[in-house]
DNA sequence: TATATTGTACTAAGGTATTAGTACAATATA
DNA sequence: TATATTGTACTAATACCTTAGTACAATATA
């Protein structure tokens, strides 16, 4: 068995924030991801450790893991660990045009709620892009 | 009082979606300013004769309302009705920018974790404006 | 003012989501 | 094989969400 790289994430929950602990754990996660402190076989802290961390029930974490590798975020292995996956290969072109599609529609009409049209979602992407990458 | 625009708008439930009565009520507002059916001043029916023609309770159609008077889409008087706002002056551009950040936050994110990277989502985004601009 | 029309407050029922308790199962490794 | 380490199944308690029932309140208008 190689050793993969533990990294040490602090993972920190806030109870008064109305979000699910196993999702505000997911969204560390794929934060750490987007921003490169986490990739692909990085090993996640154990569902036990984790859960003594974050005094919460293991199956609170388990939860969250799971979830992840359900979308293909992780690959999780009893007795081993849970580890960033290698990137996505099972999603096709087609299925991801579909998601795009559907991320999109929601979030388009959201900010259009607010009075931001396309164009301002537009020019704040290419900014963002343009000045502080997401991805490693 | 001066007698606003009562266009006819047809609203449907799907009860099977998982999605609440209220949130589809919500959404269906929202698509028909997306795309110009709906537009400042219009009114929209009134919360008894919604609540009939879908045959759900007035509370139900009251709460979609109210949500929507609280993020600013719609003017709510009683025993005048419900009104689509004029466009969101409330809204400074210092607060839309914060809106603007975090949708694209959690949007970045969600995209990001399907392996869907900025300059897809953008190449999207530029032909979907090009193509079909959601505003009339 | 009287009446119709509009939205609202309060409450309760039912369902779903979230979390924890407890015991278990799979894998790695000495 | 024995033991430690990892994740998991099943259940139940609690809280929250959604919707409806009922009665009420505010406004418009005859």
């Amino acid at each position: 068995m190689v050793m993969e790289e533990q990294k040490s994430l602090s993972f920190t929950l806030d109870p008064k924030s109305g979000v699910p602990y196993y999702k505000q754990v997911i969204l560390q996660v794929e934060m750490a991801i987007a921003d490169g402190r986490l990739t692909t076989g990085d090993q996640l802290p154990t569902v036990r450790s984790l859960a003594v961390d974050l005094k919460i029930n293991p199956n609170t974490i388990s939860r969250a893991y799971r979830e992840m590798e359900i979308r293909g975020i992780v690959n999780t292995q009893q007795g081993t660990g849970t580890f960033i996956s290698e990137k996505e290969i099972e999603i096709s072109a087609v299925e991801r045009e579909k998601i795009l599609a559907s991320l999109v529609r929601d979030f388009v009409i959201k900010a259009n709620s607010y009075g931001i049209d396309m164009d301002q979602v537009i020019d704040y992407l290419q900014e963002m892009r343009d000045n502080e990458p997401l991805k490693a």
